[in-house]
DNA sequence: TTTTGAGTTGTTCGA
DNA sequence: GTCGAACAACTCAAA
């Protein structure tokens, strides 16, 4: 009696409920991984993630091999490749965490259907988010779309729930010896991140050192302070291994409790809570394209569709190559080119001066992160671009639109970011690092630092591209939302 | 049903 | 240099 564990985006052994479900049955666990042309072919998909999701798949094989399995890779529609594998393997079932993005409900629902023709169910377990999208809700059963009632909303049901029993790895995992499958690499020529190591195992050690060095710059009680600078590494750099599944977020709440529960003072307990509440950004992100699938192509509010978009190629090819003459928006385009990863503040900062001084598409900017980044994930990313344009839930104040000068003096002081990742501004006085079109002529020249030769002139002056952001946006939102107001008026009356 | 308090992450201006 | 206020108006969620 075999079943099938269908891996997707959990590529783990501990706290996986589609894998305990399939072992339960007491039979051999045929665990699957199937590349489906679909996703290999969407514009929404890079070779860089797709690097990392081989070298994972690698790495989740050595740790099943430890333990007598071995990954079977398929290619090809999941339906037809689940059906296939289950007549081979006779499996009485399918077990599968489940995943709410659009396409991945469009695709499970009909492998469901395919396989109810051949009597093998497909069970979709939680364990993607901690809590389940539909969960969490209103008293009146509506979703929540503000995020502090929904983290205070969240924060009480898990309580409520008896605390989760983390599953540890499996030590055995028998699984049928005749199955064939692809040989492992066959994705990409791309080397896998020297920054991510793959596997599990390495997502604990970093999640461990994360919440238990109580000193260093990057530990869980720094948090609150350091996740902003760009000078240093403040974050829990877990991003990755959320994406794949190689680390349970159960795991990382119980971690970032016990972190707050014995924070020694203050500060630290603060920095601690900073962390959980994003790892609840990710459940609400989550929660809300469950919700709301309709933000993967518009905006939350239907009103903020209206934004008359600049949409100029070139800008927007300045912005990709880190071309723009601002130099700490550069700097993290550079980073995000090199390496696949940003944290947040970098993020922040590179998507307001796309959508507020470029004035292009918030969707042009979420389809080249979804294409770049070794993270990249639909649902927290969509949510990120939206809430950075002003068009989603909970959304900035239109006005707050950030000052790279001012970010860069305050992030990253000293310039070290920005030296960097932009070799050309190596020279550069600290106090012109984030200004370069400010340095008198004598210094462009004794740092190699000509404006508009070694590095560009400011692609537009913010104060100009700020006033112009104000007014789009002020004259996008408003006749929409007084229209629609007045017709709700009239057909009232 | 109506009312009330509140809403991740910023910037600028003027005292 | 530092500080507080203004930047608007709307919608959400609970009382």
């Amino acid at each position: 009696m075999t079943a099938i564990w269908w891996i997707r985006r959990d590529l783990r052994l501990h706290d996986n409920a589609a894998l305990t479900a399939a072992l339960s049955a007491g039979g051999a666990v045929a665990p699957v991984f199937i590349l489906d042309p679909v996703l290999l072919a969407s514009a929404y998909t890079g070779a860089r993630r797709l690097a990392y999701l081989e070298a994972s798949l690698r790495q989740l094989d050595a740790d099943l091999r430890q333990r007598g399995s071995r990954l079977i890779m398929r290619q090809g529609n999941p339906a037809a490749v689940l059906n296939q594998l289950a007549a081979e393997t006779k499996a009485v079932a399918v077990h599968a965490l489940a995943d709410v993005s659009p396409y991945a409900e469009r695709r499970d629902a009909a492998v469901a259907a395919h396989l109810v023709a051949a009597q093998t169910p497909l069970h979709l377990h939680p364990g993607l988010t901690v809590l389940p999208p539909g969960d969490v809700l209103t008293q009146s059963g509506a979703p929540y779309t503000v995020f502090t009632p929904f983290s205070k909303a969240w924060q009480m049901r898990l309580a409520m729930l008896p605390s989760p029993k983390i599953q540890p790895a499996p030590d055995h995992i028998a699984t049928p010896a005749d199955l064939d499958g692809l040989p492992l690499p066959t994705l990409t020529p791309l080397s896998a991140s020297p920054l991510f190591p793959p596997g599990e195992t390495a997502a604990r050690r970093r999640l461990a050192q994360f919440v238990e060095d109580g000193l260093d710059e990057a530990s869980i009680y720094a948090y609150g302070e350091m996740r902003h600078r760009l000078d240093a590494a403040g974050t829990s750099a877990l991003s990755p291994y959320f994406r794949f599944g190689q680390l349970s977020p159960r795991l990382a709440v119980a971690a970032a409790l016990e972190a707050i529960d014995r924070a020694p003072n203050a500060a630290a307990r603060q920095g601690a809570e900073a962390w959980l509440s994003e790892l609840i950004w990710r459940e609400f992100y989550s929660h809300i394209l469950y919700h709301f699938p309709h933000v993967r192509g518009r905006s939350f509010r239907s009103a903020y569709d209206g934004i008359v978009w600049q949409n100029d190629p070139q800008a927007f090819a300045a912005w990709q190559s880190g071309q723009t003459g601002y130099p700490v928006v550069d700097a993290a385009m550079r980073q995000l080119a090199q390496t696949g990863w940003l944290p947040n503040r970098a993020r922040m900062i590179v998507a307001s001066f796309l959508v507020k001084d470029l004035l292009i598409d918030w969707r042009w900017g979420e389809q080249w992160f979804m294409q770049q980044l070794i993270d990249g994930d639909p649902a927290a990313n969509n949510g990120g671009w939206q809430w950075s344009a002003g068009t989603g839930t909970d959304a900035a104040p239109y006005f707050r639109i950030f000052n790279p000068v001012t970010q860069g003096q305050k992030f990253d002081p000293q310039g070290s970011y920005v030296r960097r990742w932009l070799p050309e501004l190596a020279r550069v006085p600290a106090k012109y690092v984030h200004a370069p079109w400010e340095m008198p002529a004598a210094d462009q020249r004794a740092s190699g630092c000509r404006l508009g030769y070694d590095y560009p002139a400011p692609l537009v002056d913010h104060q100009q591209a700020r006033a112009r952001a104000l007014s789009t946006f002020a004259a996008a939102a408003r006749p929409l939302i007084s229209g629609v107001s007045t017709a709700i008026h009239e057909f009232n009356n």
